[in-house]
DNA sequence: GGAACTCGCCAC
DNA sequence: AAACGTGGCGAGTTCC
């Protein structure tokens, strides 16, 4: 294909992309039962210990004296009602409906060991529960089938369920190992994981044009730039664990809200939680370097007094991000959002349509969201036809939004990285040519009969 | 006894 | 004026 895709070729995006899918729900994955059981009779122990220690205190004592046969320790509504009505606890944060939130933030923030231990129950439950137990549950002889759908997402972007293959643990390094070990590739196999890098931010290139967003994207790096200028820190090198961290400040507490409309007074708040863990190349905790910079006033014990100059800084820093920096980028919102309130709808580049009742931040983000995903699934589709065509024993078998997942034979192995590689960092712009950045993505594989959580860094072998 | 709802929390 | 985008799902609760 040369020119911009159409509706007929939105449809036979999909139309291609649910075979494939279904070849890869087909295929699925190993799944080890006798573990997840051996698990869960483990976590369940470990829930019991902590509830039967917190049977003790005062704190559970009156609960239960308040709600007598109904007790639940697993109630929210149970715990907001103890903590808020019955204790007079002056709630610091509310949920959408006006009530005094219980979240982890929330419990964090109250002055009692108690909620902590409640709050590891928590985490334990969600693992064995939602998690390991529906592992148990949806596999049929040590099988899992996720399925991935296409028809359920307004961005036209993929859902999965039963179980959903999409948000298993990662970042919590302990929940992800349990969760996360369950999973295994077929006898002799390995499992290999390709995802694209930023593929959200290089699909805004394409549709902004903004020359200092796509110089920033394959030349620079933004969320150094912005913890710089957020920090306000002379320099940052990514490779100092305390600095390392106000990077990921840059990159988590503004560049990504900011890209999804939030605004400098939510996002100072994300902002200084990784100051909290930051320091500097002297060992300067970040905090008392933004107290340094007049960002900040501080107490005796070190904790913020007032954050209001911060705040400030934080929205000069948003004005120049957007009327500055990435100009173009907002004159596309503009015009986007105009045009939408004139027609009706979005189209994404991939010859889809986004339309009905739409808020700003929902509409600007979907063309991005939905067309960053196709790229995905383009790649999956193609890699399939090629796997099928060729009779690989090598086969895809899920799909995380930006990634592809494979259980790989590792006679295959360097044949396969080579043509996922090639799919995505070659055939899919032939195909596309309105990607006017370069895609890149990164691999990770497991050893052979390995699970998902023994994965490591897989340097891809080079096309051409 | 099930549908619909809230809340919390996991992923990208 | 507006105030983080897209999902799935478990548990508890309320309503019918």
């Amino acid at each position: 294909m040369k020119s911009i895709p159409t509706r007929l070729d939105a449809y036979q995006l999909i139309h291609n992309g649910v075979l494939a899918l279904a070849h890869a729900e087909q295929s699925g994955m190993r799944i080890d039962v006798a573990y997840c059981e051996k698990k869960k009779k483990h976590i369940t122990r470990r829930i019991a210990h902590i509830e039967e220690e917190l049977a003790k205190t005062d704190f559970i004592k009156q609960w239960k004296k308040v709600f007598g046969q109904k007790f639940n320790m697993n109630s929210n509504h149970q715990l907001g009602t103890i903590l808020y009505d019955v204790m007079g606890i002056e709630s610091l944060k509310q949920t959408k409906s006006g009530k005094g939130a219980i979240d982890e933030e929330a419990l964090s923030q109250i002055d009692m060991p108690e909620l902590q231990q409640l709050l590891k129950t928590r985490k334990f439950r969600k693992t064995r529960d939602t998690y390991l137990d529906a592992f148990v549950r949806e596999q049929v002889d040590g099988w899992l089938h996720p399925f991935f759908n296409l028809h359920t997402v307004k961005t036209y972007r993929s859902s999965s369920s039963d179980p959903n293959f999409q948000n298993i643990p990662k970042r919590d390094k302990e929940t992800m190992n349990t969760c996360r070990r369950a999973i295994l590739p077929r006898e002799g196999h390995q499992i290999l994981a390709v995802d694209f890098s930023g593929v959200e931010v290089r699909i805004a290139c394409c549709y902004t044009e903004d020359p200092k967003l796509i110089y920033d994207t394959v030349h620079g790096d933004m969320h150094r730039d912005m913890a710089i200028e957020l920090y306000k820190l002379d320099s940052l090198d990514k490779s100092h664990p305390g600095e390392k961290n106000l990077r990921q400040g840059g990159k988590n507490g503004w560049v990504f809200p900011q890209f999804y409309g939030d605004y400098y007074g939510n996002c100072s708040n994300g902002l200084l939680e990784w100051a909290r863990i930051g320091y500097l190349t002297d060992d300067t905790p970040a905090l008392v370097h933004l107290s340094d910079k007049g960002l900040l006033k501080l107490d005796k014990n070190g904790n913020i007094k007032d954050d209001s100059a911060f705040i400030e800084h934080c929205k000069k820093i948003e004005d120049d991000f957007w009327n500055v920096r990435y100009k173009v980028y907002t004159k596309w919102k503009k015009t986007t959002w105009e045009t939408y309130q004139k027609k009706g709808y979005v189209d994404l580049k991939t010859g889809f349509r986004y339309s009905g009742i739409a808020r700003k931040n929902e509409l600007l983000n979907a063309p991005i969201q939905g067309a960053a995903f196709h790229c995905l699934l383009w790649s999956f589709t193609r890699v399939d036809e090629i796997a099928r065509k060729e009779k690989w024993d090598s086969r895809l078998f899920a799909q995380i939004h930006d990634e592809m997942l494979l259980d790989t034979h590792p006679d295959e192995l360097e044949y396969v990285a080579k043509t996922v590689h090639r799919v995505t960092c070659h055939d899919l712009q032939k195909e596309w040519p309105w990607i006017i950045v370069p895609l890149e993505v990164e691999a990770d594989l497991c050893p052979v009969d390995g699970s998902w959580n023994m994965k490591s860094g897989y340097k891809l072998p080079e096309v051409k």
